[in-house]
Formats: structure tokens, sequence, C-alpha cells
DNA sequence: GCGACAG
DNA sequence: ATCTTGTCGC
């Protein structure tokens, strides 16, 4: 393994979780990310089985309009294994981000940031072969234990793993399942639980997880005439 | 050996 | 993730 965080091609279970091994200690679990200006969404939706359609969208902080987007889509190479999901996504994700004009500063990802086996879910994968300061934002559990989430907006239970706390279960909005987030890279916990708030108004997902997932999904079109593109 | 298991 | 209608509750 020359560079431990390249997917290139085809790997083996084997060779993926040795890559995740090396590469989970690159990993920065403290803040280091610049002003928050813009912020960017991207989740992966697939047509019929074998193509992966990626989409970014990125939202102003402050009144989380949206003010560019990209969709990338790419033969999916990888099945679906828990833990080693970042292998199938990030390729796709990879290339919408490329198309990116301006770079967002903040990334929320749909899964896991370090609340991971081996501390490298999607989230941090993504932050490690980019660089950028990214957030895990889960809708369900993949690894740690955690007590009752109060039912009050903005409250929280540490997510645990051998009395490591690795995440937060986070509870967006009353009466509904919490989100589990947690550090992805260059944000630490605590500012993770920030800005996923900040991004959140009356639903459960976050602003940046909505659109997101509306443009990867199918009715996409129907998200995308309500951006203003300022792209030609 | 028997569950658990992001999207 | 995806397949899918109506329905219960604030």
């Amino acid at each position: 393994m020359e560079d431990p965080t390249v997917i290139s091609g085809d790997l083996s279970p084997k060779q993926a979780i040795q890559l995740q091994k090396d590469a989970a200690s690159q990993v920065i679990t403290y803040d280091d990310l610049p002003t928050v200006k813009t912020v960017a969404g991207v989740d992966v939706g697939f047509e019929n089985r074998d193509v992966a359609r990626a989409a970014v969208v990125v939202l102003r902080l402050d009144d989380l309009t949206p003010v560019e987007y990209a969709i990338a889509r790419q033969p999916v190479r990888m099945p679906y294994i828990p833990g080693l999901l970042s292998f199938r996504e990030c390729p796709a994700i990879l290339d919408a981000l490329n198309q990116l004009n301006r770079k967002p500063d903040l990334l929320l990802c749909d899964g896991q940031g370090i609340a991971h086996p081996r501390r490298l879910g999607v989230a941090s994968h993504l932050g490690i072969l980019t660089g950028m300061p990214t957030i895990g934002v889960g809708k369900s559990r993949l690894t740690g234990t955690h007590g009752p989430v109060p039912d009050i907006k903005g409250q929280w239970t540490p997510l645990e793993d051998d009395s490591e706390v690795i995440g937060a279960v986070l509870r967006t909005r009353q009466g509904v399942k919490p989100l589990y987030i947690s550090s992805g890279h260059r944000v630490s916990l605590p500012t993770a639980i920030e800005y996923v708030m900040a991004c959140v108004t009356r639903y459960r997902l976050p602003e940046t997880t909505r659109w997101a997932d509306g443009i990867a999904s199918d009715r996409g079109q129907n998200w995308l005439r309500a951006i203003k593109t300022d792209r030609s």
C-alpha cells in the first residue's frame, strides 16, 4: 500500500479493511476548520442497483439557501458491506465534488464519521481523501451503545464504544428517531453537533441532507428547478 | 457458532 | 439503498 487513503479500482474486503486501519490514524477529531460560510450536503442514490448517483448541494449557512449543486453518475464497483460503505460511495462523491465551482467550507455526509468499527466511516474517509472538514450524519446506528435520548429538540446522549465517546445520538426534532452524529475530519464532536443543529429547521434531517437526498434520488428534477442556479 | 450490521 | 398506499397523529 503506497498511499493508504486512495481508493483505486476494486479492493478485496481484506484490503479495504487494512486501508481503513491505516487511514484512520490520519483523522483529525479536533476543530481545524475555517470560518464556515457555506455547508454542503452529500448523498448517493442508485439507479437499477448498478449505477451510483452522487449529489452535492452547497448551502449558505446563514439562511440555508442553496447556492450550487453537482451530480455525478458512476457504475457501481463494490457491493454494500456494513463497515465498507465508503468504498462503494466515495468515487462518485469525489467526482461530484470536483464539479463544484467553489468548494464549501464544511461537508455533512450521510452515514457515520468515526462512529465506525475502525473509526473510518464514509464521512471520515471522505475527509481524508479531500482534506475537507466533514461531519458524519447517520440515520441509524452502525456501532456503539447509548442510553435513552431526551425527547427534546437539540438534546443528545453520547454514543460510546468501550467507554470511548465516538459520537452523539441527537434529537433533531421531537417525536422522531434521533440522528447519529460523529466527527468526520477536522471537526470536534461539540462543533459537529452545533453545525448539524444550525442546519436543522422543522424536519428530522438537516437541510443539507434533505437537498442532497432529493437530488440524488428519483424526483431530483423537482428539487433542481427550485434552485436559482448561478452556473451556466 | 450465533447475532449485528451506515447506505 | 430500494420496493410501495394508506394512514395515524400533532
